[in-house]
DNA sequence: CCTATAATAAACCGATCGGTTAATTAACCA
DNA sequence: TGGTTAATTAACCGATCGGTTTATTATAGG
């Protein structure tokens, strides 16, 4: 249930929530700045409850100043979202030799300590 | 309803899916190899959705040999995922001066195409 | 031919998702 | 006090998700 990395991606997996991210990546804004852009589209409400995921996600921290609440990006949250995805990095950035010896670092390791899945950090 | 990166971000968001990446970027493999690991906790239908999920997102390809569909990872198809973290990466890596740089700039070029802000403090 | 293996398809199920409308809470302000 | 604005909550809805079981399609090989 609280899988942190599926909740980030999950999170991410929506137009809406990486444009508010966008918009939050200019710096802080609160509801209803957050919500102008899409209030053609969608009620304020789901705008509150996308606002709601990506706070859950820990991608944003909501804080209170009378009636508004501000939002801001939390830097930190996606880092282990970027972590995951630097992995992979060396598939599509690297020279075709650099992944052939990534692969048998990768293989060696595996041979090694039998680990399974070699998931972790 | 083709959003390709929502589809990917959405394709990231479940460990099991993870994990078959996980094993693909050590080389290819066919379902069942694929399937091993998780067979305890779901049956084979289970693990052929996941792979069409990550398929139709772009992050593997399958390919056919007899009764086998050996699949590989679609390198190219996380680039435009990494490129969409690219962005942030600031927020959780540089310095607190370039942090502040880097608003500057956004906000410069923000301004000079007219979207106005108003925000009052 | 027959049978075993690899994989998919189809139909179904409960839970979650993205949205709605209507009602409610909370703070400011005249 | 009462009205306005900001935002959330609650109840509901259809669609999609992650899983199941059962049945089906291909292919290899004795």
């Amino acid at each position: 249930m609280p899988d942190v990395l599926s909740q980030k991606f999950a999170a991410l997996a929506d137009p809406t929530r990486r444009a508010m991210l966008g918009r939050l990546s200019r710096g802080e804004a609160n509801v209803s700045e957050l919500a102008r852009p899409f209030l053609k589209g969608m009620s304020l409400p789901a705008v509150t409850k996308h606002l709601k995921v990506l706070e859950r996600a820990g991608l944003i921290t909501k804080s209170r100043d009378a009636q508004w609440r501000p939002c801001k990006l939390n830097a930190r949250a996606f880092k282990d979202v970027a972590d995951w995805m630097e992995e992979y990095r060396i598939f599509w950035e690297e020279s075709f030799d650099r992944l052939e010896a990534h692969l048998k670092t990768v293989t060696a390791k595996k041979n090694a300590k039998g680990t399974s899945n070699g998931r972790k950090k």
